[in-house]
DNA sequence: TAAATTAACTTAAACGTTTAAGTTAATTTT
DNA sequence: AAAATTAACTTAAACGTTTAAGTTAATTTA
């Protein structure tokens, strides 16, 4: 025999099922005394309700997905502790997926994670006009943005989410450098693709015109948020001669300036004394001793906690009870917050510790 | 009205729920004209098959659980990224639990991966001597061991694993410190609770025996693979003068390397001029310029593939069909490897390259 | 005290599949 | 040409819950 089911407590107490139903879930119309015998019983037979049939007549499974590119990049563990941490308190659980980067994948995740009925999607890796998004739209199932969000949701009309204020963040990292004094900056910039980089190289610019350089003063490369990509593109602008070098490196991530770090020191120049560099997302090993990145601080962690709780509200409330209500739309903007270590030097000018 | 179902199709097509059944899952019985009809018109009306009613009858859901200590620490999203790959697939979702290194935590989350009707749990945080497998046990749900083991399986019979052969990688790396002539060594251990460590160190102690040093010329401190509990321990050996200070750390893990790191910088002494160090893993960050940890070669990739592989087998073969045969035990150990950098000096003595 | 209400149940349908067993007509075998 | 087989279906039960609607007897109300 096989596991005990609620009919074999309804059969072994002569009452029906549902009122052993209806005991279990502690709804009303059952004496208190039944039920309490119903729950004994239930106990001593090691009654474990089955999850399938629950989620048959619900139509739902109490789960709910995380989307990130790659979690091996250093940047998407803490995003997805905190995902699980709430959506765990909230009684669900957290299935991942990793999409490499690929757009296909993504999308085929995006579908399994569908036709695995979870009652709610996390997307962490959103280009700034994605298709997936009208695909996901299409599917009729609560999402939300994190990180990463559309530049331009134009017609897509409420999508939530929750990310940083990568515009702030990119001007703080810039105006960081500006004043301690670098004329020539070179960016290492993510994928121009996605809003996070492309803001902050936006926020970026904004800082320089305040401190008018000539154009050819500083420079930007997408380097797609890629460690050897980043690497490779400081090795050639290291290579040019003293009077076109740039003093300092903004990178949007902290991973890319780890790349640029390493051809810094086989270029046989030092940090910060020939060359600055600046990170962004203040990953755990951005603080170690000899690499003391300064960098921007995200809010990984807390934009999971976040992002899950934002899912999980719009999933209760998605129910047919105030559907007419209509959606309300969250847009939670995260601050970031400049941590200054040791890879940024002065050059030329001095310093002010006002932003 | 809601997302067309079996029966729509079957209503539209003058045919029984069956037979649209059998023709949607390629099953005989169904003629092949007609077979092509139903799946356009399935096609058509956007139908999409109920996974919660399929998980009901099938009773299983095609996922199953990992549980990790924390995805935060840089040594398991490798591992994740191995299981969820090879999950991914072989058709299965993964559902990502962290247990924060608390023994109630993790047999919550045991507990709610059961009830959630996974197919099948991957474990990598068990102890020594683990009580929450004898209450996994219980349970009936497959699972396997990966990373740490049982060290005594005992009474347990057959518990299939994937481990890496700790004891080789704790021999090796004290070799590499005893043939670079060090005679004073502190191994910054990992949770003896544990079998990883308590492995490592069983591995380095032989290496020890060959090189006949006096008792007190090294020691062992447990350090629970807390990087802070690494810094503090490594911070009070090094005020020890200078007579009975060791001039190397063995470490069994790269975060506590990190924190041994830092005591040792904050003591003013160079690595590897003063102290060397050896870690144990192989994270990324080993590698990077400036840090250079001499560490052994971990492979949480390799692990997660073959974990959820030989769970899955373990699933699939869990049928009725062939549980008469009983169940193999398979128990996989994967090759370390030594991978020298640059964070061990010779010392006095010189240093043959063989093993 | 008759009517209305309520408490404590039961019945049966529903959720959307799969599948064992049954039916019918066409085809093959002997 | 009768018997056996097969192909192509249909019927109905099953998976284990929840829940709307119905029933009965006890209690309250007017």
């Amino acid at each position: 025999m096989g596991k005990p089911t609620i009919k074999d407590i309804a059969e072994k107490m002569n009452v029906s099922a549902a009122t052993v139903s209806n005991a279990l879930n502690g709804k009303a119309g059952v004496a208190e005394s039944k039920r309490k015998k119903i729950m004994e019983t239930a106990r001593l037979m090691g009654y474990q309700p089955n999850v399938f049939a629950k989620n048959l007549v619900n139509q739902k499974s109490l789960a709910i997905g995380l989307i990130v590119s790659s979690i091996s990049d250093p940047f998407y563990p803490e995003l997805a502790r905190g995902v699980q941490e709430r959506a765990g308190e909230q009684g669900y659980g957290m299935m991942l997926f990793n999409t490499n980067h690929d757009k296909q994948t993504e999308r085929n995740s995006i579908e399994t994670l569908n036709a695995r009925g979870v009652d709610g999607i996390i997307l962490s890796t959103v280009l700034r006009d994605d298709p997936n998004i009208g695909f996901l739209r299409g599917l009729d199932i609560p999402f939300v943005l994190v990180n990463r969000h559309l530049l331009d949701p134009g017609s897509m009309g409420c999508i939530d989410s929750v990310v940083l204020d990568n515009y702030q963040g990119g001007y703080a990292s810039a105006h960081h450098l500006l004043k301690m004094g670098h004329k020539r900056i070179s960016i290492i910039a993510g994928s121009q693709e996605v809003s996070t980089a492309s803001l902050r190289l936006r926020g970026a610019l904004d800082a320089v015109k305040a401190f008018d350089l000539p154009d050819d003063h500083f420079d930007m490369t997408d380097c797609g948020y890629m460690t050897d990509k980043a690497y490779d593109t400081a090795k050639k602008i290291l290579n040019k001669d003293t009077s076109q070098r740039p003093t300092a490196f903004l990178c949007h991530a902290d991973n890319m300036a780890l790349g640029v770090r390493e051809a810094v020191f086989e270029a046989g120049m030092r940090i910060p004394e020939d060359i600055s560099l600046i990170g962004f997302d203040d990953i755990a090993f951005a603080s170690v001793s000899g690499v003391e990145l300064t960098t921007v601080a995200h809010r990984q962690y807390e934009m999971g906690l976040q992002g899950a709780q934002l899912l999980i509200e719009k999933i209760t409330e998605a129910g047919p009870d105030n559907a007419d209500q209509g959606p309300r739309c969250h847009n939670i903007i995260l601050e970031p917050k400049l941590v200054v270590r040791k890879s940024c030097g002065f050059h030329l000018t001095g310093y002010t510790n006002t932003l």
